[in-house]
DNA sequence: TCCACTAGTTTGGCCACTCAAACTTCTGTA
DNA sequence: TACAGAAGTTTGAGTGGCCAAACTAGTGGA
C-alpha cells in the first residue's frame, strides 16, 4: 500500500516546486512561453529534471500544456507563483529599505526567505515598508538606524562584537526559549 | 561510485540536521542528557529516524556519545545548535518586538526561518530590535506602526486590502523582479 | 537530401529523510 | 530471579529531488 508523506499533506508547495512555477510564470511574461531548457537554466538544473517535475505538476493540476507542448500555469499554479514572487518581493524591500541591505546580499537572502515567509507575516513586513515610506518619524529613525551598530561590553554574555571570525555570536546573548512550537 | 549531491557540499547543515543538534543541546540544558526517545519526541519524529540520525551526525563529525551511550555535541555541533537557537530567537524577537506579532504566530514562523536567515541578517535584525528599545524616536515610531495597517485604494494594482480570502494580495503589487539571484 | 544540432524524454541510479515493524537490550519490580 | 515494559537499533520500504547519459524527434543549412 503506497504511503504518502503525512507531513506534506499539510504542507504547501514544496520549494522546489515554488522554483518551477515561478520560472514558467517569468519567462511566460518575458516572452510569451516557457521552454523546457529555459527553466532548467532559471533554477539551475537539468531539462531532464524540469522534464520530470512538470509532470509531476501537471498530474497536481499546477500546470497544463499547450497546443505547442509548452507548459502553462493552471489558475492554482499561477496563485502559487504569484505568491511567491509576491513574497520574494517584499522580503527584499524589506531587507534593503528597512535593514539597509545592499541589493546583492538582499537578493540572496530572499531567494530563501521566500519559501518560508507567511502570507500574513509578508503582508506586515510590507505594511513596515509603506509606513516607512508614509510616516516621517519611521523613517527618520529608520535612517538612523541604518548608522547604528550595537555595542556589547564583553563582560555581558553577548560577544557578537568581541570575537572575530566564526562565533556563537547572537547565539549566546539570549536565553533559552520558553514558548516554542513544534520544529516545521 | 558513490557520488555525493554537490549542492549540498556548499551548503550549510540541513533544517532536518540542525533540529537534531539542538534538541540534544536544550535536552542536555535541560536535564543533563539527551535520550533518544526524547529527541524523537521533541523533534516530533519516530525513535528510529532519531537513531539513524545519530549515527549520520556522528559521521559527521557534530555528535559523539558518552560513557552511557548518550549522544552529546562536539564543538563544531555545539556552534551549529547555538547558531540556529540564536537565529531563532532573533527573529523571534523582530516579530513580536518590532512587527507585533502575537508570541504563538512568531514562534511558529522563527521555527521555518531560523534555517534560512543568514547570520549577518540575524545580526543586523539584532541590531533593529536593540535600536528600538534603545532609541525612543524609533520606539514611538514602532508604537505607532503596530496601530497601522496600510490601505490600498481599489483602483490600484493593489487588492491586498479589497480581497477577501485566498488571495494574490501582495502578489499583484509589485512589478516582476529585476535584479535575481539565482534560486536556492 | 542528408546531416548536425537542439530540444525534449526516458532510464537507471543516488542521496536525504522518513516510517513501520521487528528485533535487542536493559531495568525495575513482583 | 524472572519477566514485562521501556529504550534503542535494525531492516525494508517509500517519497522527493536530483543527475548523467542514452535516446527520440524536429529543423535549418550545406
Amino acid at each position: 500500500m503506497p504511503r504518502s508523506n503525512p507531513a506534506r499533506a499539510s504542507l504547501g508547495p514544496s520549494a522546489s516546486t515554488e522554483h518551477y512555477l515561478r520560472a514558467i510564470l517569468e519567462l511566460r511574461e518575458e516572452r510569451g512561453y516557457a521552454r523546457v531548457v529555459d527553466i532548467a537554466t532559471r533554477v539551475g538544473v537539468t531539462k531532464g529534471t524540469v522534464s520530470l517535475a512538470l509532470g509531476q505538476l501537471a498530474d497536481r493540476g499546477l500546470v497544463r500544456f499547450d497546443a505547442a507542448r509548452f507548459p502553462i500555469l493552471t489558475a492554482t499554479g499561477r496563485r502559487v507563483a504569484a505568491d511567491v514572487r509576491g513574497r520574494y518581493t517584499i522580503v527584499l524591500a524589506f531587507l534593503t529599505q528597512v535593514l539597509g541591505l545592499p541589493a546583492e546580499r538582499a537578493s540572496a537572502e530572499a531567494c530563501r526567505w521566500e519559501h518560508v515567509v507567511s502570507h500574513e507575516v509578508a503582508d506586515r513586513l510590507l505594511d513596515l515598508v509603506r509606513f516607512g515610506s508614509d510616516s516621517p518619524a519611521l523613517a527618520k529613525a529608520l535612517a538612523q538606524f541604518r548608522t547604528f551598530h550595537r555595542h556589547c561590553s564583553t563582560e555581558s554574555r553577548c560577544n557578537t562584537c568581541a570575537v572575530q571570525g566564526p562565533v556563537e555570536s547572537y547565539c549566546a546573548i539570549v536565553e533559552p526559549l520558553k514558548v516554542r512550537g513544534r520544529h516545521g
